[in-house]
DNA sequence: TCTGGGGTCCTAGGACCC
DNA sequence: TCTGGGGTCCTAGGACCC
């Protein structure tokens, strides 16, 4: 903790709805959603108008269109959330050479390295103040909730105290005062788990936390959390911005509207994202050592398999081969919501090809199952008439991150099956009226 | 059809080494 | 010829954050 307030903590308000507010004018006023719109979506950002009625952060989209059916669903226009947040960090960064940014919403900015004046209250609000008109100028219209302390513990609770589009200062030698009638909750790190066991123990506010020991709270949530704990009760905080921050792991993930169940399509997809992976490790210079696969059964049970190699590797061939291998381990004959591939064990370097002959010859000798992009699909939406070769007549049910699945239900078979394929499997096509008499029947 | 996707950090047990 | 001990690496799971 600092003698004085300058750990400045910035935060866009509700920012993915107000960038689509601010592109859209006939949005704005109006309540917006953006998150996942598919069957097992939840809402990443709810504007304003959205919140009055109960919408919030990672409840599920269905959940979401039932309390709030007027408001605007939007799956998210990343690269313009990208280019805002650039902008934004841009200004900060001009605003101090110590910024840590968070996301693409937060960060920290470190006013000690700002060359003010001084860090007396009255500077560092007049300085936020521009800063926050600055934003609002350079993006457009977009609004930020700062807050001001002398951690960032502080800096984070003030922002929060005064949203949307608020500054909050607060003075050093008020930050006890300012805590102990806060619940527990609001300390980072203390989630839904924490907040029960703290509970359960009867502690609610910071007020509560501080009055216990060190060894009790080491005994409640363990040592590293116990301790922290300890010390953020007390307002207690000497962590520094720090502008760059390594990369530990590179991933990619997917929720299917229904539970896959065909494993060659698993690891068609484990395939792809495998080479996602590499292709983003790559461009960031990157190689990695340890794969590591993440399957989310039907109830919800998650599994990690992992496995490391002897040197790091950034060939999406490696990793999809590894990630298969460790799917082939796994009973996934329940179903799997989601499929996932990462690398971690990261190094900014990628290993001299001390053998390269060997490594040439490997590559060629386990060829991808190669998934064929066709040219003449226009792409499948929830609706849609289908044929599968072997199936026969179906329609789309749900259709997004390269999977399609189909509900074969015709006059003849009413409640008939439900498959999942590859968004480019060959064997499934339009239906076109011509093709009427080309479908064959289904099998059984 | 409750429960995304991209991350970070911590814990705990076993293998292995000196 | 019971069971040391510290350190590191690896694997699996879980809490949490935005």
């Amino acid at each position: 903790m600092r003698a004085h307030a300058s750990v400045l903590h910035l935060d866009l308000d509700a920012f993915f709805a107000a960038v689509e507010q601010r592109d859209k004018p006939s949005l704005r006023g109006k309540p917006v959603v953006v998150g996942g719109v598919g069957g097992r979506g939840v809402v990443a950002t709810a504007s304003y108008e959205a919140r009055k009625y109960g919408v919030r952060s990672a409840m599920s989209t269905r959940e979401a269109r039932s309390r709030c059916p007027h408001a605007a669903f939007l799956t998210g226009r990343f690269h313009a959330y990208r280019d805002a947040s650039t902008i934004v960090m841009g200004l900060l960064r001009a605003a101090s050479p110590l910024v840590e940014p968070l996301s693409l919403d937060e960060a920290f900015v470190d006013l000690e390295a700002a060359g003010l004046p001084d860090l007396e209250v009255p500077t560092v609000t007049a300085f936020a103040q521009e800063l926050r008109e600055r934003v609002r100028d350079q993006t457009e219209g977009l609004t930020a909730s700062v807050g001001i302390g002398t951690s960032k513990f502080i800096a984070k609770v003030a922002s929060d105290l005064d949203k949307p589009d608020g500054l909050v200062v607060v003075a050093p030698g008020t930050e006890q005062e300012l805590l102990r009638p806060m619940h527990v909750s609001v300390i980072p790190g203390v989630g839904p788990v924490t907040v029960e066991r703290l509970r359960r123990a009867g502690i609610h506010t910071v007020a509560d936390l501080e009055a216990v020991s060190l060894e009790e709270l080491v005994r409640l949530v363990g040592n590293a959390h116990g301790s922290g704990l300890f010390a953020l009760a007390r307002a207690e905080d000497d962590r520094t911005v720090e502008p760059e921050r390594e990369t530990k792991s590179v991933s990619s993930e997917g929720t299917y509207d229904t539970d896959l169940t065909d494993r060659a399509l698993m690891e068609q997809l484990l395939t792809r994202q495998a080479r996602e992976v590499a292709a983003r490790l790559s461009k960031q210079g990157l190689s990695g050592r340890t794969v590591t696969i993440k399957v989310r059964l039907h109830d919800f049970t998650t599994l990690n398999r992992s496995t490391t190699l002897p040197s790091p590797t950034d060939s999406g061939a490696t990793i999809a081969r590894l990630a298969r291998g460790l799917l082939a381990d796994l009973d996934t004959s329940g179903g799997v919501r989601l499929l996932g591939v990462g690398v971690s064990g990261l190094a900014d370097w990628i290993q001299e090809d001390l053998f390269g002959e060997t490594e040439q010859e490997e590559e060629p000798e386990a060829p991808e199952p190669e998934i064929v992009r066709s040219r003449d699909r226009p792409g499948w939406a929830p609706g849609m008439d289908v044929v599968h070769d072997e199936m026969g007549r179906g329609w789309v049910w749900g259709a997004g991150r390269g999977v399609v699945t189909v509900r074969f239900e015709t006059a003849q078979t009413p409640a008939g099956p439900v498959r999942s394929y590859a968004d480019d499997d060959p064997h499934l096509h339009h239906w076109r009226p011509e093709q009427a008499e080309a479908g064959a029947p289904p099998e059984e």
